[in-house]
DNA sequence: TTAATTGA
DNA sequence: TCAATTAA
């Protein structure tokens, strides 16, 4: 199987990229009673900018 | 203080 | 519209 580094993710960055990341902050945004989703906090290292991007739901946050 | 992130 | 988070 792949070697797949801890908390990567696939994201598409601001740039239009497709690439893996590790959010430097994950969390669950969720209204009460509702499953709502996880976020992560990314900087694009292409441009430096920073970005949130939804996380697969089996993430661990 | 706001934008932006999902989706029920 | 709601939820948490934080760079800008």
């Amino acid at each position: 199987m792949p070697m797949t580094y801890k908390k990567a993710v696939k994201v598409k960055t601001p740039g239009g990229k497709e690439m893996d990341l590790t959010p430097e902050k994950a969390w669950t945004l969720a209204p009460k009673g509702r499953k709502g989703v996880k976020i992560g906090l990314f900087k694009d290292p292409e441009t430096g900018k920073y970005f949130r991007h939804k996380l697969p739901d089996d993430y661990a946050v």
